[in-house]
Order: C-alpha cells, then structure tokens, then sequence
RNA sequence: AGAGAGGUGGCAGAGUGGUCGAAUGCGACGGUUUCGAAAACCGUUAUACCGGCAACGGUAUCGGGGGUUCGAAUCCCCCCCUCUCUACCA
C-alpha cells in the first residue's frame, strides 16, 4: 500500500509513475483518495474537540456526585447527551471514509522505480545481461517430459492418483536431486550471510494481507476454510510478516534471512500449452532470501541479491539471462523487479527461475514495519525478496541441457550434494 | 476435544467504576559523581491519528469487537489467544 504522506506531497511523481504501469484511472483515483483525506482529517478535529468538551464534562460530573451535587450534575448531563450522539455520528463517518480511503489505496500498485524501462507486457522487458552459453543438443535429445520418464525420477501420474495434475511425486535419483538443490542454496545462502529459517507453510489472514496476497489475489492461495489459514504460495509471506508490527532496532538492520519451503499454488485457469512438465506446478519447493533494509541502503541489497542468484546459476553451469521488468510487467507490489531465467535447451525457451524484486515501503506499510530513526522518529523500513531458486525449472533445464546418451550429467557443484554425478 | 485459570507499557507485576497512559520493580537512555567504571542519586523512557512552522495541545489504545454508564483497564456479551489438568497424538 502507498503511502499517504507520498500521495499527497508527491502527486505528480505518483502519477507519472502509475502511468508507467499503464494504470488507467490514476488522475480519478488519486484524486478521490486526496478528496476523502480533507473529510477524514476534518472529522477527526471535529470528533476529537466534541470527545475533549465530553471528557472535561464527565469529570466534572464526577466532582459534583462526590460533592453530593445530583442537580448540578444532571444539569450537566444534557450537555453530555448531545455530545454523545455527535461524536457517534462524527465517528460513523470517519470510519466510512476511513474505509474508502483504504479500499482505494489498496487498489492502486507500487510505484516504479526510475530505472524501470516503460512497456506492456513481458515482449518490452530489458535484457541486462546473458551468462553461461547454450548447450548443443545432439540429435534425438528429448524435453525434461520425456526425460524424468525416461529415468523415472518423476512421476506425474502418481500425483495425480493420490493428489491431482501440478502435484509431481519425485522417486529415487529424482527425490535426492532436489533435496541436493535445497541444501545447495541454503548452504549458498547461509555462506552469503542469510539467517536460515524454517517457518510454517500455513499463514493466517493478517500475514496475506501483509504482504499484499490477499485481497487481490484470494484465488491463487490454497484456503482452509476450518481454520481460515492459507498455504503459503511463497515463504516470503511468514519470513517477511516475522516483522509485522515490529520497530526493528537498527542494530539488526539489514535484516537477511533465507528459507526453504514447499510452495503452493492454484493458478487457476492457467493451463496451457506451455505448462507441460515441470514449467508449472501447483506444489514447488523454493528456497527464498529476504532483506529488510533502511530506505537508503534496498537498492545495494536488491543488486546484491541479484549476484547472489547469478552466482547460483554459474555454479549450476545453466546459461542464463537477467531481465529488468517493464511497468506493464512487474508485479504489483513491486518498485524495481528483475527476473532471472534459465535456457531450457530441448523446449528452446527461456524459463523464469527467479524474481528478484524491492518492494520499497509498500509492504512494509501495510507490515506497519518500522525502525527509529535519527531523531527518534519511526520510519518504514524497506521490504526485498527473492527466489534463490525455485527448483522445478532449475531441474527441467539441468535435465534438457545435460543430456547424452550415457546419461544426464550434473554440474561439479552438486555431486557432493547428490551422491551421485549423473543421473541414470 | 472437555474442565479450570488468565491475557495490563521492552520485561516483571499492581490496579474491580471517576483526574489511570496506568503504581512499583527491572531493563534501557541522559545527567551528577569518578582518572575511568561499578554503586548511589536525579531525570527521561509507548504507538497512532488530528491541530500547529514549532514549542506544544487534543484524541485513541490495558488481547480484538460490541454493549451498559455522565464516566470503563475495572461491569455485561461475542470472538481470539496463552497456561494448567484430562483426553488424544508425531
């Protein structure tokens, strides 16, 4: 969620950028919100004056009860009666307005950071940089599909027997892989300074608003009615909402954690021609890294932990590139995101591993997540998060571009991981 | 899941209708003292919103929401959570 403060000193700034991410509404929205401000801010005077005259009259009160004085505190009680219903009707207003005000703050996406290239879809996304080269595929290669058959590592029909379709179950070489993947990027993770956490895979109501999954995005999280908890689409949710409503002592800043957890998805109504195989799961394990920055120090750390994530897929030897989002593509929470993508040789397509964005003080807004600053005051800290990685298309591209026909090779810094240095 | 107890400031812990944002202790911060430190003493010690250039003033907040009352941390109702015992269980 923006913040007032921005929208009202920073108008234009605000509009530029809601432009940017082609937000078609922006003047009428924003003017709204600016509109329902003064009515807030004038009712609140208003309640606040009524409720002090109400206060100082009730004390009085008290004073003549215990002098014995009931007439002179009946008297009083007139003038207290009327108060009562104006500060009822003034307080009715002010949480309407209240609520309107949020409910259109809550509408409106982050603002893009400068560097943000204009654009409307994923086509108009920057090209930062390539690392690693494309493997040459020998004739009668096969997609990552075709593969896990081949050396039975995964097993979609299982899945869909005991669970349903995106719930792969992972047998033998393929189950070790990925616990192989998960340790790697822990221990990477743990080596570049990331506190390992482990928390729950459930999250309650307060937490998906916090990071801003709910309520724009209720359909895409698994929802347990019973309890009313939602499993997490991504561990950024718990490891972030750790701090909500916390002022972090600036001795603890940046905060730098890491954690693995599975992932879980519905994407619904997403099913298509290129979500065969491994590109699009309902269920995922992922390993996240997240940093909790001063405003002045997140776009050092969001770099940081874009090397980090490059570091990672040059250790894996995948030929990979680095995007700058456009506006029309990022997410909406975000102020500057860069995605990471592998090169899927047998599908001949770029597969999106990670995403590496800064949030600025959108969630941490909502995350009421603050440090004191100079001075005392409180201020808003800055939320970043990234995949560091997401293991499905990391084991889809490793598959496809290590193929052979003695077998799938796997990259040195596995074997020790794995056990084994090639599959099948 | 059943029975009971309880949720108060950074922590501990008073407070059962009136000036209580809340005693006291601890911790933390500033000062006096000291060569320095400890101890002692003095002072400060929440968050959010509104008004104000500011100093400052006002309002709200004692798990959350609603109610009674001129007035609620204190009384009533609903919900959430924690602890103890029992049941169950990795």
């Amino acid at each position: 969620m923006l913040q007032l403060s921005v929208l009202k000193e920073q108008t234009a700034q605000v509009l530029a950028g809601l432009a940017k991410r082609n937000y078609k509404t922006a003047e009428v929205d924003v003017q709204a919100i600016l509109t329902l401000d003064q009515r807030r801010r004038a009712l609140q005077t208003q309640h606040d004056q009524a409720q002090s005259e109400a206060n100082e009259l009730a004390r009085q009160i008290g004073g003549l009860m215990k002098s014995g004085d009931r007439a002179g505190a009946d008297a009083l009680k007139i003038r207290t009666a009327e108060l009562k219903t104006q500060i009822r009707a003034h307080s009715d207003e002010l949480t309407a307005v209240e609520k309107g005000q949020t409910e259109l703050l809550y509408k409106l996406p982050n603002i893009p950071h400068e560097s943000v290239p204009p654009g409307r879809s994923a086509n108009d996304n920057e090209v930062v940089r390539e690392g690693g080269s494309k493997p040459e595929l020998p004739a009668g290669s096969l997609p990552h599909w075709d593969l896990i058959k081949k050396y039975d590592i995964i097993d979609f029909e299982l899945g869909i027997k005991i669970t349903g379709a995106g719930f792969p179950v992972y047998k033998g070489q393929g189950a070790r892989l990925q616990r192989a993947l998960v340790n790697f990027f822990l221990d990477e993770a743990r080596d570049a300074g990331y506190t390992e956490i482990q928390p729950p895979i459930l999250v309650n109501e307060a937490s998906g608003y916090g990071t801003g999954q709910l309520p724009d995005k209720e359909g895409q999280m698994y929802h347990d009615a019973a309890d009313n908890l939602y499993l997490i689409p991504t561990s950024e949710v718990p490891i972030t909402n750790l701090y909500r409503d916390e002022i972090i002592p600036v001795e603890r800043l940046p905060v730098r954690n890491t954690g693995y957890t599975p992932c879980f998805r519905r994407e619904a109504g997403s099913w298509g021609a290129d979500v065969r195989g491994l590109n699009r799961l309902h269920q995922f394990d992922k390993v996240e890294i997240v940093q909790i920055t001063q405003p002045d120090n997140s776009y050092a750390a969001h770099a940081d932990m874009v090397a980090h994530v490059e570091r990672l897929l040059q250790k894996l030897e995948l030929p990979y590139r680095v995007l700058r989002l456009c506006g029309g593509d990022m997410g909406f929470t975000s102020a500057l995101t860069y995605d990471l993508e592998v090169w899927s040789a047998a599908q001949g397509r770029w597969l999106e591993v990670s995403s590496v964005s800064n949030f600025e003080t959108f969630q941490a807004n909502r995350l009421k997540c603050r440090y004191r600053a100079e001075g005392g005051k409180t201020q808003l800290l800055h939320t970043l998060n990234g995949s560091a990685l997401a293991l499905p298309r990391i084991v889809a591209a490793l598959l496809e571009n290590n193929q052979s026909p003695e077998g799938i090779r796997l990259p040195a810094a596995l074997h020790s991981y794995c056990g084994f240095e090639k599959i099948g």
